[in-house]
DNA sequence: AACGGCTCTGAAAACCTTTACGCCCGCGCT
DNA sequence: AGCGCGGGCGTAAAGGTTTTCAGAGCCGTT
């Protein structure tokens, strides 16, 4: 595959200029087509970047181009699914316009998460997308405000996916799924297959996506006439494990439910396999819902019956908004809409308690 | 939170130094920390940057520096749990010294991984990491050693995982799992469980890591003196749809089987859907395993016995290696190792059909 | 007192590309 | 024939940082 001479060092626009028998200028309008040339030249720089394996330096080019074409989108974690789906989508959008798409991992630490906003300031990424519902606090809001603030001054555009802008004024774009909205939803769902005792399991006070699935589901509930005590949250958090626990001792402690709404997959598998190791069948005994669709969520026991929150999409609109009209976009925010995937994990509630 | 004059165009190193009253060498050096500077003028500087929030220009100081700190993993899609695991790990890894992350998705697509690679060239990776199973044809050979070359020459080192190099003096490091003994390993759990018709579900012909594994299960069944004859593999490939698939027909069509080794855990995801979909039950009826021990992997039904193949770790090993010692790294081959996970999918054989 | 060596610092070059500016030439119009 | 215009192309500057080289000042030694 022709690969004349790959000397030391790496081949300069320099040299291509010099083997074309052209300027460095020329040269360079002819490999970037920023400017015209006539076909002919055209042909010999290309001809003589393709024998010298010439690679532009994209460091080079940043500097003198200002920006550069780059994308960042920050998770807690990459193996959750939902995030890596986020990330999928945005990696996938980047691509699609020839744009890098840089991950970061934070592990949930709000100190990683500065690090690597400064980190992208000072690459000169383009776009950084923070995904993930957190707390609210006076410490987020401060935060966010001067990342919005800082990534603005050079130019950057800076999207939050599930999580507030911490002021109207502040220059960041918001994209979320509508989760008050899904949470409603599948609650109904429940609701009209005859549960009037629904246990939410997952709360995380002060978490705006959680809490708002929770108002979803207390909506739900007065929609349907039902008393504001009818709501019953355990705050046991998110993930698998959380899940499992929080499960097996609202088990042990109580038989005051028919069903039960998790806060995501996760969570619904981590309670799925704690009703089924007491020995309790879904949805014979107990239905369960969930939250987000994850691709395995099908294959749970039984399936499981769960809202899908199209998680390659968001990330893709959070690009796509963010590039689309860069001056209205600043302080917009947009919702994403989701739909119920009914699946086998929700029944009539058995019959001798179903009230 | 002090941002005093965040005028408009970025701060530059000279106007830092301007105001610290240096040279742009000296605040250089002060900022970057590559020569010792006395603590009284590096203060000044630091607190000269504070004051103006001053960020570096990560493009002029590649520029300058040569390469830059930033390693890339490729893989196939973000959202396989197992590729997931193996980019936290490398961007863990990167995370740890400092150094960048950006991942690159192809979809399977060659012309996608070439053009990616290509960018990185471009963006000056100092390390790729290649991840995933391949076809190993005469068209992949060349691709790679077409990498393996461009990048060698501009000083970045390329990390093949799970997938062979082309040739031994090819500058590549070759990090993977010892797929043949964790599947030998496993094919034996099933043979010491009385299996003895045990169906290999997922080849891949061409496919390395894919071979390797039935190598180790007919490897396996050698070992226990079974013939050649009592392997069968159904070459479906990977992935629950066509495990699902796959297992369905083999349903249809034959009881000459007690036990089934899916190529991974999603192929198990997708087997196990369709044995209950068939009225079967698992492991009393027939036996399953997977493998790589995805998270969701004990909350399958039931709890799958897997093959542990720490991805994470891989990634985490093949910065590792490959930053180690540049020397004597490339063309070197490093099997990491694997191990079992006994969970509940697998029990005896039912009595009729032990044989 | 002179000199060697050390520390601190600054001027300037180098990294590679893009682009503003301007030159030269040829063509068409008057 | 002269002039204006525009296409094609080269020169040089700019972009921000690091680093080399060398100068300046100081201390300790002879």
């Amino acid at each position: 595959m022709g690969n004349d001479m790959v000397s030391k060092g790496r081949v300069t626009i320099r040299e291509v200029a010099e083997r074309a028998g052209v300027s460095t200028a020329t040269a360079s309008r002819a490999l970037s087509g920023n400017h015209p040339v006539p076909p002919a030249t055209r042909a010999r720089v290309l001809r003589a970047a393709r024998d010298l394996d010439y690679v532009a330096n994209a460091h080079a080019r940043a500097l003198v181009g200002g920006g550069r074409k780059m994308a960042a989108v920050v998770v807690r974690q990459v193996t959750s699914p939902f995030y890596a789906q986020v990330a999928e989508g945005v990696e996938a959008e980047a691509a699609d316009r020839g744009w890098l798409c840089v991950v970061g991992a934070t592990g949930g630490d709000a100190q990683r998460e500065m690090e690597f906003v400064q980190l992208m300031r000072e690459e000169g990424a383009r776009l950084v997308i923070l995904v993930g519902g957190v707390v609210e606090d006076e410490a987020y809001r401060e935060r966010v405000a001067h990342y919005a603030h800082a990534l603005d001054s050079s130019g950057a555009r800076l999207v939050l996916c599930g999580r507030p802008a911490p002021g109207p004024e502040i220059p960041a774009l918001v994209v979320e799924f509508d989760n008050e909205a899904g949470a409603r939803a599948v609650t109904a769902h429940l609701l009209s297959a005859g549960h009037r005792r629904i246990v939410f399991l997952g709360g995380l006070p002060g978490n705006t996506a959680l809490d708002a699935r929770v108002a979803g589901y207390r909506a739900a509930l007065a929609d349907h006439g039902l008393p504001p005590e009818a709501a019953h949250v355990v705050d046991c958090g998110l993930g698998r494990a959380a899940g499992h626990r929080a499960m097996t001792e609202l088990l042990k402690r109580t038989d005051e439910f028919t069903a039960v709404f998790a806060g995501d997959d996760m969570v619904a598998a981590g309670a799925l396999r704690a009703i089924a190791d007491a020995g309790r069948r879904v949805p014979d005994d107990i239905s369960v819902v969930g939250y987000n669709d994850i691709p395995l969520a099908e294959d749970f026991n039984p399936p499981l019956t769960t809202v899908r929150t199209p998680a390659e999409e968001l990330g893709r609109a959070a690009v796509r908004i963010a590039l689309r009209d860069p001056e209205h976009a600043a302080g917009a925010h947009h919702l994403l809409g989701t739909h119920i995937v009914v699946r086998e994990s929700v029944g009539a509630p058995p019959p001798g308690r179903a009230l």
